[in-house]
DNA sequence: AAATAAAATTGATTTAAGTCAAGAAAAGAG
DNA sequence: CTCTTTTCTTGACTTAAATCAATTTTATTT
């Protein structure tokens, strides 16, 4: 079975904590909870705390007027969610859905705000990744405000490459899901990445994406 | 003539520090500096490390591939900007520009996380303007990605009234630069505006503008 | 107050991407 | 392995907003 600590410790800025103040956060979290692919894992006026997931994916969301989604950020294993809950001024207006089978552990936000009194090292390793989350979420918008559906997923394709250091890829998301990610639709997707291939900067075979040479 | 204590005090964050711990924070940051109308504070590749708006306006954007400006944010006095160069992972891409006449002091990005170390009631402080920054992005995020032009224009003076607390608005930007802001160009911000006041919903007299009763 | 420059408006046109619809392919269930 | 459901693709059509161009209005400078 899955324990908390073990769920803590896939947390970038929590890892390296001696295991008795480790411990101490364990005891201020939730037990792991588990939700399968399109489940919610937290509704907009929910007041969940600091979320950690431990397995799975998870996709960030708003909601406009007609009811349209906005997907702001896709969570992975070991990535934190809740700054806005957490530190924000008023509520936020984000919800959370698993995208796959996806297991979560959750820290209470007043509890975590106490924590964090006695443990001033990890509130300046927090302000680290809140940091680099800022700089994120800009590039994000930057993205889908600047640039063209085709320019959009050649950018994160590219990034991806860079990332994982290979030329091919493959799509951890549903393209329905990455079109979402991207500000497109799904339809739009399929068309652009066709394009793509057209113009021999990549190769598509289902979702394994190869990008060419030169284009990298 | 200003001086940067003065500057600090502006900030939110700063404002409660002791006389004694201020002065140390004063001890770290550059002295004002002044710019004008189109200026540019801070280059792309610049570290310009923590920056304070003590007077004036100015906007924070990215650049595409093509010179497209995207413009994250707007500053306006006792702001601060520079946690992706502060705290991200690598340079951050984003340019500053004044708008109006600017004065600006920096504090150096090194003693700045020094100090934090020396001082965790300020990083906690500092956490909780990173929790709101985020928020604000995100919802500037969800208003470009997924409003329309009008609505994104509407939902900016109504929040401006309720900031304000009053009907009636005096547009602090230029129409230019705030159509900018919310991602549409000059002159749909014009056309747009002017369905509104056709559809009865707001009054326009140059750069006042007043909303009408039931529609706030 | 004139002259110049910048900002704002208005019209005409173009275009990228959304929507709707229908079929193909892939994934999941029994 | 077949049946069902979801995802993906492709085509036809629509539309919101950008762009280009020309004034008008407002601000700034001399």
């Amino acid at each position: 079975m899955h324990n908390p600590e073990q769920c803590l410790s896939k947390v970038e800025i929590f890892k390296t904590l001696p295991h008795e103040i480790k411990e101490k956060l364990v005891s201020t979290s939730k037990h792991q909870q588990h939700y399968h692919a399109g489940s919610l894992i937290k509704r907009a006026d929910e007041d969940s705390g600091l979320i950690v997931i431990d397995q799975g994916k998870a996709k960030v969301f708003s909601l406009d007027e007609d009811g349209n989604e906005v997907v702001l950020n896709i969570l992975k294993m070991g990535e934190i969610e809740g700054e806005g809950e957490l530190f924000g001024e008023n509520r936020t207006n984000t919800w959370i859905e698993a995208l796959e089978e996806t297991a979560v552990c959750s820290i209470d936000r007043d509890k975590f705000q106490n924590f964090l009194q006695d443990n001033p090292g990890v509130a300046i390793k927090l302000l680290n990744n809140f940091g680099k989350k800022i700089v994120q979420i800009q590039r994000h918008e930057v993205l889908k405000s600047a640039f063209s559906a085709k320019e959009r997923i050649w950018e994160y394709l590219k990034d991806q490459s860079i990332v994982r250091g290979q030329k091919e890829i493959i799509l951890t998301l549903k393209k329905k899901d990455l079109a979402a990610y991207l500000g497109i639709s799904a339809e739009t997707f399929s068309r652009q990445l066709k394009v793509l291939e057209k113009e021999g900067r990549l190769k598509v075979k289902g979702r394994k994406i190869e990008l060419k040479e030169k284009s990298v």
